[in-house]
DNA sequence: GTTCATGCAAATCGTTTGCACAATG
DNA sequence: CATTGTGCAAACGATTTGCATGAAC
């Protein structure tokens, strides 16, 4: 990994531009299998190795957030704005939420317990609307 | 992954128990390589596969806990009532907070969202006591 | 004695990396 | 032209699985 110490001597290249772009037109939070498949409609011969180093490149820029929800695979968001994630139990979908961030929550961990909280995460868990309460197994998104 | 729903027709074995038993004793939400480690003080020709595949015999009985927080392994833990937790961004190491779990929470992202969260979890971030405000890279935990 | 659990090794999956060549500034 | 990015394939680390044998009920 590239550290963002240095000067970020990183170039451009259309392959890091159009991922950016993806995940800018995307709100799935997608994984870097989904990325890959989609640039290869515009970049044929297009790398797993290529999605990942750029996806790292734009995460040390701090203009893309890879998340690891419990057991699913990494996810990529262009989100970088904290928020809140709902995750659906039966078919893995991931939703942004407008719950405004709770700063408070971090002063509340300090004088339980006197660890100083920089920051949180938070994941809400159920059924999202096209799964319902339905006993459907969703297909996992890939 | 064995379903839940058939009369669970698991045996018992000498080297489950063991398993649960430092789960139990443990509070620091070992990797499967750490209990593996364990496991061979008294089982030396114990292998990965049955310590991977007792853990998730015992999540599925819900004595266990399964969890993968961003970035790091796998981790497993047997205290199964729900409660937050607080990572430390410079060993890794995830401590239990006492902070009563908020359920209003879930009723919030129904209002905002309409969607129904069943449960959430909550992890904080910073330095743990040991790593300080120092800016000591601590040993990761395996 | 039937079935489940084990140990071992090989397989799988997501992700990373080394290399020679192409693109960028 | 000095360096970074790419495509390819091989390497990697965590986890899973197939199989023959041993333990549990």
């Amino acid at each position: 990994m590239k550290s963002t110490t240095k000067g970020s001597r990183y170039r451009r290249s259309q392959q890091r531009d159009r991922i950016l772009e993806l995940l800018k037109e995307t709100h799935t939070h997608p994984t870097a299998n989904w990325l890959y498949d989609r640039m290869r409609e515009d970049f044929p011969n297009v790398s797993m190795g290529t999605v990942y180093r750029n996806l790292t490149v734009l995460a040390d820029q701090g203009l893309v957030n890879r998340i690891g929800f419990d057991g699913t695979l990494d996810r990529f968001d262009a989100n970088t704005a904290p928020h809140y994630h709902f995750v659906c139990d039966a078919c893995g979908s991931i939703v942004d939420l407008d719950l405004p961030v709770d700063e408070a929550l971090n002063r509340r961990v300090r004088e339980v317990s006197g660890l100083i909280a920089r920051s949180h995460d938070i994941q809400f868990r159920g059924r999202c609307a096209s799964c319902g309460g339905k006993r459907t197994r969703g297909v996992r998104f890939r």
